[in-house]
RNA sequence: GGUCGGGUAGCUCAGUUGGUAGAGCAGAGGACUGAAAAUCCUCGUGUCGGCGGUUCAAUUCCGUCCCCGACCA
């Protein structure tokens, strides 16, 4: 019998520490750090999405952060592909995979899976269509098209979310198959055992540190960064650079925003973003939660994890 | 000490010709399978500064006290 391959997933808000307790637990356990996060993948966005450097790394080897120039569109398929490869590679060296990463659906893509094939040029033409649709016929135009098409995904998306109709549509054009009908498959890969640790904080507390370190990028050269990326040539309408700090600096940069408007901005997008990690987190069954201000937070992960691991009988 | 403004939701304020109140922001809850740091939906009860008085009824009118601001001494 194939056991399945344990991952050790650590989620929680932005700025919970994830980074911090995924090194340590990858030096406890001899392993290396996928990175699950959307943005980290970028080269020279690296204050704006607090990237680990090289100090903060401490000799532990990092996967999937810093490789893709800002231009290159990447996505949850791609991730699960990218991430999978690694996994098998170090599961065969005896090693734990460490996923750490503010990313929920990358991590639900990973250990779940997704549907259907990955982006072909096609889709991207039918997407593309849709996008004109949208933007020349507005939402209620492609919500009536997705009603007319996949009835039960327009019930789903009855809220109107373009990106989600879009969706809906592309995949239905370019896979021949109801979006909605492809979501009743069992797409659960049951390839991994995850060991889920959630870094717990009050509230009041993860905002405060969101705070904090908000400053702290625009003190450590958020604008300077910000501007190397705009004069390299990247597009500020690119999606790499559709991101939280990038777009409040770029605001700030134009004239739009004073500086500390810009700021309080980028905190407040930053603890929504958060509070959204949060509800998406809340929907993961099988989560230990750690409250991150207690002491010993690192021997606590550990000992959850050897327990999972000892007790596992898959 | 005096005069004039103010004191209403966490914040900024609107309003009630007397029938216990509502916007913006902040915030909260949620959705979400290839853009996810994205995208989208929902949510407003608070001693109307305190205590008295008038009134069937006061947050609204009157008195008084407290607090904040401006000006005058």
């Amino acid at each position: 019998m194939l056991r399945k391959i344990p991952l050790i997933i650590i989620i929680g808000p932005t700025a919970s520490g994830k980074t911090k307790l995924a090194v340590e637990l990858a030096k406890i356990y001899q392993t290396e750090v996928i990175s699950s996060d959307s943005r980290q993948i970028y080269k020279y966005m690296s204050i704006g999405t607090a990237k680990p450097n090289n100090e903060e790394m401490q000799g532990v080897k990092h996967h999937l952060i810093d490789f893709l120039e800002p231009d290159i569109d990447y996505s949850a398929g791609i991730f699960e592909k990218d991430a999978e490869k690694i996994v098998n590679e170090l599961h065969s060296q005896g090693k734990i995979p460490i996923i750490a990463g503010g990313s929920g659906l990358y991590v639900k893509a990973l250990v779940e899976g997704l549907f259907g094939d990955d982006k072909s040029p096609e889709t991207l033409e039918v997407r593309n269509r849709l996008k004109a649709k949208l933007s020349t016929e507005g939402k209620e135009a492609l919500y009536e098209e997705l009603s007319e098409v996949d009835p039960k995904s327009a019930e789903k998306y009855s809220d109107k979310n373009s990106r989600r109709i879009i969706r809906a549509l592309e995949y239905y054009y370019s896979e021949g198959k109801l979006f909605s009908e492809a979501h009743c498959e069992d797409t659960v890969k049951d390839l991994y055992h995850p060991i889920y640790i959630a870094l717990d904080w009050d509230r009041e507390v993860i905002y405060n540190r969101i705070n904090l370190r908000t400053e702290l990028m625009w003190k450590n050269g958020l604008i300077e960064e910000t501007e190397a990326i705009l004069s390299k040539g990247f597009d500020k309408s690119l999606n790499s650079l559709n991101t939280v700090g990038y777009k409040e600096c770029i605001a700030y940069m134009e004239g739009k925003w004073s500086k500390d408007t810009a700021i309080e901005e980028m905190k407040k997008n930053t603890r929504r973003y958060a509070k959204r990690q949060l509800t998406w987190n809340r929907r993961i069954e099988n989560v230990n939660y750690l409250n991150a201000e207690e002491e010993n937070l690192i021997l606590k992960a550990e000992t959850i994890i050897n327990k999972i691991i000892g007790e596992r009988n898959d």
